[in-house]
DNA sequence: GAAAGTCAGGAAAACGATTGCCATGACGTT
DNA sequence: AACGTCATGGCAATCGTTTTCCTGACTTTC
């Protein structure tokens, strides 16, 4: 590469990046050879040099899924606009192979590493005295210290009640998953606070029972033997809120002029197969992964943020909460 | 690290790395000392010397999917395994962005590049004259030197429509995604193919249309409305049999005494949420980011595969093809 | 016409690990 | 006792780039 410039490295690197002082005409020299060489230069030079790689690591605790994936192109997002790369480790909830990850991305030398899972749920730190900063993404540390940011579940369960209170509905029902669940009972008491918030009773308890659409559809059938006098159901995710949408509507009740409903997790797929249209609150995954990222950078030159920010859901009305079943109280 | 230990920098890493002839005393200083620091040699300054970087670019050209990411765990699954990291980029479809990410991937010297995507469809390479090895997965590259390693989608509608035979179907169709698309013309003919090659006609065209749900709950309606006499329906993706599904069943059809069905990409969402759960062929993407992987490896140890190689498919029984309509054909 | 000042670009050290070669010292052998 | 041999581990070059310092040539000015 000099030599076919007919200059010295340094003068290379100096045309190339901009610094030194060079002849216009040099410069162009330099910075045709290397076109026509397609020159780049070797990053594993440049980062022993200046000890930055402008790399960073991206671990999954879990199989890479539904979750992780917009929260990764959101990350990917905020790094590519600077020029990072991003190493992908899938540790496949294996301390082990956690560690081996950690341990490769610091050989590697990642300006930062971001920690990214599929359950919103608090977990052990991927490491004591990290030479670079980490922060974790959906999943939040169990070290207070430690940057997290994570949906803030209570906020979608308040924003999906007070939804379907505002299109007048009084007798609401919460159908979700697990109860060992961490994001199950977060969204379940929120929805109970913002019901009794708003000087309401849930129409009956909470039914908690697995996220799949076969629960969602046995829960209708609880929901329509209880007799309870529904008029909206509250689903902690969208496959449930499937179920229950396929079970009510095969029992003859009409969504939404009979029963509301709003799912959790604005999948497209679900959302859109679903019938009517599923209402459904978006935790904003790709906002999360593109903060997390943002944070991770900004810790990375020097201004570290401690603590764990829990960004707003977002509710995305559609036909299955479109009618209003009291025409005085409209949307 | 070498101070700690007492002994000079090259006796630090031949003691890590098993090289040059040390007391075992010695060897063993040293690596208690590298294990009290946490020390891990610097990946950059080895990748210097050696000119390997163990390191992998993998380029989605769609915005990462439902398909590329069974693709990226099993490369990252055959890689991982080798010690091998992967860089993820997310292309978008943009070309401009697409040769910005090689250009970076070769800056930073990685030992290889895997080019994955959402259709099957060919592409243009991601570049002439790469001085490192790529292999396509799951797309494949116009040039016929490169390597990709596709699905075999021909085989797995042939396999969908013996199975349809086996359990003694006849009155076959197949409803499929837009004419347009490569996938499914591609999975239309060698239906019609296998059915002729059995001795029979197709109960009707193929209905193109969308990869939807919706479609397929339409084509279950032109279906019904033609009284053709159906038996079976093939589907080209499992959300149009799922919708295609519901269609049926709401006409009073049963599924699969009167209608087998049988969907294609076993996406476990669907396959589950269907009633009653899709029969389906599985393109077994991780098996061909796995394979993609490991000639990719081939090829950085001197041993490049050229040409395409498609691996076939698998056919997964479930309930919607589960009874035979002749008792005569068992399965 | 000579001293001072400018400017372009080369020389070399540095980054951190690897590795071939060499120096040192402890033995054994004659 | 002198020499040879082997084990051990240090020295220094190397990888490719950046960056600091410095030199040499040219211009300017009195």
């Amino acid at each position: 590469m000099a030599t076919l410039a007919g200059v010295s490295p340094g003068t290379v690197s100096k045309a190339l990046n901009g610094r030194g002082t060079l002849r216009p005409e040099t410069r162009l020299r330099v910075q045709q050879a290397a076109e026509q060489l397609g020159f780049v230069a070797n990053a594993a030079a440049r980062s022993l040099h200046s000890g930055r790689t402008y790399t960073v690591g991206m671990i999954t605790t879990d199989s890479i899924g539904r979750f992780s994936i917009p929260l990764m192109i959101g990350a990917e997002d905020a790094l590519g606009a600077g020029q990072m790369s991003v190493f992908l480790c899938d540790a496949r909830d294996d301390p082990i192979r956690e560690r081996y990850y950690v341990r490769t991305l610091l050989s590697r030398k990642v300006d930062g590493i971001i920690v990214t899972g599929r359950r919103t749920e608090t977990r052990a730190p991927i490491g004591p005295d990290l030479p670079v900063p980490a922060v974790y993404a959906f999943t939040s540390s169990s070290d207070p210290q430690d940057c997290s940011v994570v949906p803030d579940e209570a906020d979608g369960a308040r924003r999906a009640v007070k939804h379907l209170l505002a299109i007048g509905r009084r007798r609401i029902v919460h159908v979700t998953g697990p109860e060992h669940h961490h994001s199950a009972t977060v969204r379940a008491t929120a929805a109970a606070e913002a019901l009794a918030a708003e000087g309401f009773e849930p129409a009956s308890m909470t039914l908690y029972g697995e996220w799949s659409e076969a629960w969602g559809r046995q829960a209708a059938g609880i929901l329509l033997s209880t007799g309870a006098g529904i008029d909206a159901v509250f689903c902690g995710s969208d496959q449930i809120a499937r179920g229950m949408a396929e079970g009510l509507r095969e029992a003859g009740r009409d969504i939404p002029r009979d029963v509301a409903l709003v799912g959790f997790d604005n999948w497209d797929v679900m959302v859109q197969g679903c019938r009517p249209a599923l209402t459904s609150v978006d935790m904003d995954l790709e906002g999360i992964g593109r903060t997390a990222a943002e944070l991770l950078l900004a810790a990375v030159n020097g201004d570290p943020v401690h603590g764990l920010r829990a960004l707003p859901c977002r509710l995305v009305p559609r036909a299955s909460t479109a009618v209003p079943a009291d025409p005085g109280r409209r949307t």
